[in-house]
RNA sequence: GCUCAAGUAGCUCAGCAGGUAGAGCACCUCCUUGGUAAGGAGGAGGUCAUCGGUUCGAGUCCGAUCUUGAGCUCCA
């Protein structure tokens, strides 16, 4: 009886004994074999080794796929743990995996690597790589397992074995001189690492813990060539340009400064136009959906921190309390407690409901100060937050929009990649858990319904209830948290909200807290990252520079920026004495989206050249032309 | 908060066998009035993060503090 292998492609190969999955890729092409790095069999990921003795749908993975890369990169760093032990025989080795890009290993040795050190490191890498060292894999006991790595002195293997079952058979992988632990599975040699770059080196605790020992963590890359590694560290370097720190010194849009504090951030007049442009936008959007704007206090009694229970779940994230008059006040970590006051302010009917409460509030928070970061984890920030207060047969429709809303507003900054999660119940939390399974099945709900891909963030929600978020990518491909869609269990009771339904009795409502942008602060990072500063126009604090070739156009440049900047249009004139080709290059990295030359050709003919950054000469076109071209969205 | 690294003019950086600071750009003045990414000359600008110590003498060595960066942990 043959073994059929089926593949993705459809076809099948049949085979009269059984083969290993690398014999199938030999006999699909060659090139396919020596590309494969692993095999994946009815799911399971197993060594291009593995014997196959069943029907089975088989599936190669190549450097091109994500299971691919990861297998590679988990490879290397086995690979690098080898190099680590031959150089410094003292270290102990702990865990290495994979990551989005790279890999790391981290090492239990009492000083930090040196660069020298990371450099040693990377030329034995490349010199055990060369020599195709098998990765060869063994089943064992767990006794025997013990028995291995209690000989080699490595404790926090055994720390690992000790918390896997009796039971389970335990797999290592030996390259040259190196045993790991590891369920695998791995790429076929080292020769298939043709190119390592270290990349750094820190402190990292074991098993993340603080409590616990500080090792040493090395991260690293590694590519199946040259070219790849090179392309990958010119991203890097791209990348760095695109930071929104530099960016935000190079154009003059904030600054963090040591006097005033570390976190808490000054909105120079670019920025902050910037910053006016996008919250003008969000106000007239919600608006439009049936939000009513608020504005609330920067600080409140304790009181009301006791009843909101942010006292009891959030003290460490807030400031020291200040004394009013004898009475401590809290300056605010987040908005709810005043926007459910508005709302508890008035008795309401159902027939008002959904209410829905908005405000561009800002909140401080205490943050460690080793997490603060730009733009992107501050003290002070602003939050897009609303509150939305429905009765429970409202919810799921609330839910539905928030999402597209949230959506619709990010594409409309230009984000077309969004990462979703879904979060649900953590171990500490309020309400019961048959609410938290409702409103949790509501999430989910609404994100099948519209169609989204999501991942699940278990045990990832806010003590009050679950949550959707949205996460936008930096240049770097690092994701930050955007839009939030969290539900409340907690503060409708804290605060004793109420509706009148329609049966004349009182009802506690549901509350969503939600933000869309986040913090005006990250996103403002986010937005410049993803754009690399060159901003659409229409958020551009400075929409076009006027740049006359002499002196003598002076006046008529004068006169077009009064009539443009009564359309409505963001213009300033360039009336230092340089040649046109100086004031170009300046607007040009200054990144301003449009440049009008006025000679003395336009100034006769009543005509304007237009130029656009990054792009170059537009040609001559009339004032109307200019004004719809500069003023269109795109 | 923890580990490591760094902090020199507005910006980017040089200076380090310890002998009282330097470049380019930006800025100011003057000359130049020039058509699509840097015209020329001159000038001003720094208690070398802060405090303390070693030394005849410290940007340079040592310590503490503050801030920044890369991670860990945590989050909008």
């Amino acid at each position: 009886m043959p073994i059929k292998i089926s593949l993705p492609d459809g076809s099948a190969k049949l085979y009269d004994q059984p083969v290993s999955a690398l014999r199938v890729a030999e006999d699909i092409s060659p090139r396919l074999a020596e590309a494969a790095l692993c095999a994946e069999l009815e799911g399971a990921l197993v060594d291009l080794e593995h014997i196959i003795d069943h029907d089975a749908k088989l599936v190669l993975h190549t450097f091109k796929t994500e299971t691919g890369k990861d297998i590679y990169w988990h490879s290397t760093a086995h690979l690098m743990a080898q190099a680590v032990k031959q150089l410094f025989p003292e270290v102990k080795v702990t865990i290495g995996p994979a990551i989005e890009q790279g890999f790391y290993y981290d090492f239990d040795r009492d000083k930090p690597f040196t660069e020298e050190e990371l450099e040693q490191i990377e030329e034995r890498m490349a010199f055990l790589a060369k020599q195709n060292l098998p990765y060869a894999r063994k089943e064992i006991s767990k006794a025997e397992a013990m028995e291995v790595f209690a000989k080699m002195g490595e404790d926090y293997k055994l720390e690992i074995l000790g918390e896997i079952p009796d039971t389970d058979v335990i797999s290592t992988y030996t390259q040259g001189d190196f045993i790991d632990l590891c369920r695998g599975p791995h790429l076929p040699h080292t020769g298939k690492i043709k190119a390592i770059k270290l990349l750094k080196s820190s402190g990292a605790y074991w098993r993340g813990d603080e409590k616990n020992k500080m090792l040493q963590r090395i991260y690293g890359i590694s590519f199946p060539s040259l070219k790849e590694l090179d392309q990958y560290l010119e991203f890097l370097k791209q990348a760095a340009l695109r930071d929104h720190r530099k960016l935000g010194k190079d154009l003059d849009l904030f600054s963090i400064n040591e006097d005033i504090g570390p976190g808490l951030v000054l909105w120079h007049p670019n920025g902050a136009m910037i910053r006016h442009l996008i919250e003008t936008y969000w106000k007239e959007e919600h608006l439009r959906r049936g939000y009513k704007l608020v504005y609330t206090p920067h600080v409140g009694r304790a009181n009301l921190w006791e009843t909101s229970g942010h006292l009891g779940f959030y003290k460490e994230n807030m400031y020291a309390a200040m004394d009013v008059e004898g009475a401590d006040y809290y300056i605010k970590p987040m908005n709810c407690p005043f926007h459910i006051a508005i709302y508890n302010s008035n008795l309401h009917s159902y027939r008002e409901l959904p209410i829905r409460l908005g405000e561009l509030g800002t909140v401080y928070r205490y943050e460690r100060s080793g997490v603060l970061h730009g733009l992107m984890r501050v003290r002070g920030f602003t939050q897009d937050d609303a509150h939305i207060i429905c009765t429970p047969d409202q919810l799921n429709d609330e839910v539905e929009k928030l999402i597209v809303f949230s959506l619709d507003m990010l594409k409309h900054f230009g984000f077309r990649e969004f990462l979703i999660y879904l979060s649900t119940m953590p171990d500490e939390a309020v309400g019961d858990p048959a609410d938290w399974d409702t409103a949790t099945q509501s999430l989910r709900a609404s994100l099948e319904k519209i169609g989204l891909e999501y991942q699940v963030d278990a045990g990832g929600g806010a003590f009050y209830g679950p949550k959707i978020d949205i996460k936008i990518k930096d240049a770097l491909g690092r994701a930050w948290q955007c839009s939030t869609i969290q539900f409340d269990f907690n503060e409708p009771t804290r605060f004793n909200m109420h509706y009148i339904g329609a049966d004349n009795a009182q009802h506690r409502p549901f509350m969503v807290h939600r933000a869309i942008l986040g913090s005006v602060e990250r996103f403002f990072a986010t937005l410049l990252e993803y754009h690399s500063g060159n901003l659409p126009h229409w958020l551009a604090p400075v929409q076009m520079m006027i740049l006359p070739i002499t002196e003598a156009q002076l006046p008529y440049a004068r006169k077009l920026e009064e009539d443009f900047r009564l359309k409505g249009l963001r213009c300033e004139v360039d009336s230092r004495s340089e040649k046109i080709g100086y004031k170009i290059r300046d607007a040009e990295l200054k990144k301003i989206p449009f440049m009008c030359v006025i000679g003395k050709k336009e100034e006769e003919s009543g005509t304007l050249t237009l130029r656009q950054h990054t792009v170059g000469d537009l040609g001559a076109m009339s004032f109307e032309d200019v004004l719809s071209r500069v003023l269109s969205d795109s």
